[in-house]
DNA sequence: CTTCCACGGGAACACTGGGGTG
DNA sequence: CACCCCAGTGTTCCCGTGGAAG
């Protein structure tokens, strides 16, 4: 009998550097960035006079390497601060993970050595421990929130806290470099936190296929025993991630995943079959894992929205009915309905995770509703929910066109 | 001009999981 | 220990509102 592992044991022929791939892959070779490489540099320059440094603003679509260029600066920065023995400090924070206003200034305490707990104190109390932590020298700080956007609707007031602190220090000074995927999110600050936070203001505009192919055949170059790579596998990579935006990560993950099917197949070479191959397989993926750490009611909402679908045929659907099967599910499934007002907002957020879009319509004397379509295959869906136990006996539900619901 | 439906903002509430204090 | 304070989350309740069909 064969060890379990034998089929892992082998040597990849393909892989030189699996890890190149990685979106956590932290690259230094950027280019077509290096005009926002300068502006930021010298925004951030001041650091390294003990003066303050600007607060900047970063934004532009996702995957173009905003984040990538931001730590790169950061990291030279520092370097620099070391050697000609000037005290800067960065802190790194994400918005997505740190989406509070108490839990980014727990957080920034807690870097500056404070026993702040992660929940539990008046805010105010934490923002003083974490103010008086970096007073208590002359030193340079500087704030990086990368997907500041996430942070804006539930901690907006930790931005506009910060955007002012300065005036609160003695001895340390504090800029603020935010990130945003969502260029309008500045648009809905406050006026004098707008113009506080962008005192310099970089735009990072999407890659073109040309750019997209010099930044993959760099990963590839060290990713891969070149002689495997086959001809046109890159520029088709390059274009696929183009039609999402530009964004390189998902041009890695493509190359990533199209080699690992090549190596699983144990194929010679790596084709632009696999690529495609590889498209599906992310896509996949990619709504197995949102529709499966969706919350059961959403969960139950979509299971309506599909059992719809294929029982009308229809390419649209109004809330109401998707509401009234709702409904219907949860009866069936004894567990209690939301109210439509909550059922709006998780069809709102159903359509920001890009599963499905709603669109506001009236219908005139037939009133106002929402306009719902899936924008990925009903099958994927299905196949996504059936690991949940929970929906099964729903799947025995029937639907009659517009009449109601009868059951099977 | 009315009517219709549900959108979506806002307040208020219940709960959770942590604090500090007497 | 009991007790109240605090931030945060998910929800309900209330309600003003859009805008084309009738």
């Amino acid at each position: 009998m064969d060890n379990i592992f034998q089929d892992f044991t082998a040597e990849s022929e393909l892989f030189k550097d699996k890890e190149v791939l990685h979106p956590t892959y932290n690259s230094t070779y950027l280019p077509h960035r290096t005009k926002q490489i300068k502006i930021l540099a010298a925004a951030l320059s001041p650091a390294l006079k003990g003066e303050k440094p600007s607060n900047v603003f970063i934004h532009g679509g996702q995957g173009i390497g905003k984040t990538a260029t931001v730590k790169y600066v950061c990291t030279e920065l520092e370097a620099m601060c070391k050697k000609i023995g000037r005290k800067c400090t960065i802190v790194y924070i994400n918005g997505e993970i740190f989406d509070t206003q108490y839990r980014v200034f727990a957080y920034l305490a807690r870097v500056f050595n404070k026993r702040v707990p992660m929940i539990g104190w008046p805010t105010d109390m934490v923002y003083s421990e974490f103010k008086a932590a970096i007073d208590t020298e002359e030193r340079c700080v500087i704030v990086i929130i990368d997907d500041a956007d996430k942070l804006a609707h539930k901690g907006d007031e930790a931005l506009y806290i910060l955007s002012r602190i300065n005036s609160e220090l003695t001895n340390a000074k504090l800029s603020v470099v935010c990130i945003s995927g969502d260029s309008a999110f500045m648009e809905l600050q406050e006026p004098e936190v707008r113009s506080a936070l962008c005192e310099k203001e970089i735009l990072f505009l999407p890659y073109d296929t040309y750019q997209l192919i010099d930044i993959l055949e760099d990963r590839a170059k060290k990713a891969f025993n070149a002689s495997q790579l086959g001809d046109a596998v890159i520029p088709l990579c390059a274009e696929f991630a183009v039609q999402e935006q530009g964004d390189v990560r998902y041009a890695l993950d493509l190359l990533r995943v199209a080699a690992e099917i090549a190596d699983r197949t144990k194929s010679k070479k790596l084709t632009q079959e696999h690529v495609r191959l590889a498209k599906e397989q992310i896509e996949e993926h990619w709504i197995a894992e949102v529709v499966n750490t969706l919350p059961l009611q959403s969960k139950i909402l979509l299971n309506a929205i599909i059992i719809l679908i294929k029982a009308t045929a229809k390419r649209y659907l109004f809330s109401g009915e998707v509401y009234a099967t709702y409904q219907k599910i949860c009866a069936e499934l004894s567990i209690e309905a939301l109210t439509q007002r909550r059922v709006t907002d998780l069809i709102s957020e159903l359509d920001i995770l890009g599963l499905l879009t709603a669109k506001v319509i009236n219908r005139g004397r037939y009133g106002r509703t929402k306009e719902i379509s899936l924008i990925v295959p009903v099958e994927s869906i299905q196949l996504a929910l059936t690991g949940e136990t929970t929906l099964e006996p729903a799947a025995s539900i029937k639907v009659e066109s517009e009449s109601g619901i009868v059951w099977g």
